[in-house]
DNA sequence: TCCACAATCAAACCAACGTATGAATGAAGC
DNA sequence: GCTTCATTCATACGTTGGTTTGATTGTGGA
């Protein structure tokens, strides 16, 4: 078979999957469903992915990664040119997300249902998905806003990172569905939108004053 | 049978159901699972409650109608005394959930990780209980929140009240999990404390300035 | 005392699950 | 033109899922 084909049965999987762990949620997916969408043949995931369980933990670093590092060069970009806004670390943060979540080939806000499951999901493979793939861009942007916030104490950074992530977390797993709980109000698809209000959220909320006694 | 027995055997089941959806997700959790923890027949539930679906929504209702009717009291009382600040709305809203997820007989923050879950969790009856059990109150602090905030347009109190509604739900998801996130950094369960950092973020979110122009 | 009936129980039903198997296929290398 | 080998395929395996059934139990009211 030609590498192209190989690349080509395995990306259908990929795709049918992703969009269906949206849909429905990754246990409620059978890999009998994914195959039929995908139209490959059922042992084509155990043949090229050994289990389900390695099939969703690729799925989720297929798009996980280069959103990682999307963000990280951002970071890196702002800090050579001493150009740390709070803003602008938000932006960094939020923007590759949302970019993904809004993607042309997304159709109906896949990834960013996806994505914004990561943290609620219970399934076993999700716990270390997070720690592997977030670690260390929870540990820069962590650093990058201690830096921009001297008078927070670590804990302090901490819960209003967690905060921040929060935001995003909810945001995405609302995906299509704001349009309605808003009663039309908001346009989940309009992506400057969705971003200025969640970085003047934000950068609100991390700019808050200290509740620690100064040292 | 006695009243009480039947109360005694519907509650196990809740109880065992509410732990296992908690730690494993609905899909995951089977009803033998569920029965044999609960220590009752498998064909319990669906004597009691009709089918795995409908045990589901009273898993979540059980805990969700007394958290929301603790909320519109505390606002209406906030109403009445004419005493509605930032501060005290956002208490009487997150209050009752921190409660209800650090009460004494919840170990393991069972309550507080499947409410966290309320939002992201793909199954089909999550979006109904959404509607039915949220709407309320989501539309009521939507108003108090309004009328604290008299510069901002419908949609920048919606977004708002949306990131708001987010720190608190990834805050419930995380659970346990935060100690562990943030190296020990963060107790979860120091409802004071976790109190005082979601008030002092969303307050300083909530109070940011409007993107858009005066009318 | 006995009846009525809500509640419990063991057992079965069948569909769907993830995974494994061995044969069929077909492009690449010699 | 033949062999090799990665890939695809139809099919089967054993398990587990939610739900149903019909018998059994035991308490409250007549």
């Amino acid at each position: 078979m030609n590498e192209a084909n190989v690349r080509e049965t395995k990306d259908r999987i990929l795709d049918a999957a992703e969009r269906l762990f949206a849909l429905h949620g990754i246990e409620a997916t059978s890999l009998r469903q994914i195959t039929s969408d995908a139209k490959v043949n059922l042992a084509a995931v155990n043949y090229h992915f050994n289990s389900k369980d390695e099939l969703v933990r690729s799925v989720y670093s297929r798009r996980i990664r280069p959103m990682n590092e999307s963000r990280l060069a951002r970071l890196q970009t702002l800090e050579t040119n001493e150009a740390s806004t709070l803003e602008s670390i938000l932006e960094a943060f939020y923007e590759p997300t949302i970019d993904m979540a809004l993607s042309l080939q997304n159709h109906g806000f896949t990834i960013g249902q996806m994505m914004g499951r990561l943290y609620t999901e219970p399934h076993g493979a999700m716990q270390s998905l997070i720690v592997t793939e977030m670690g260390e861009v929870a540990r820069r942007f962590a650093l990058a806003l201690a830096r921009t916030l001297p008078h927070l104490s670590q804990r302090e950074v901490f819960w209003r990172l967690h905060f921040t992530i929060g935001m995003l977390a909810h945001t995405m797993a609302a995906g299509e569905k704001l349009k309605h709980l808003s009663h039309g109000l908001i346009n989940p698809h309009d992506k400057q939108e969705v971003l200025r209000q969640m970085i003047n959220y934000a950068r609100a909320g991390l700019s808050a004053p200290s509740l620690e006694p100064a040292p």
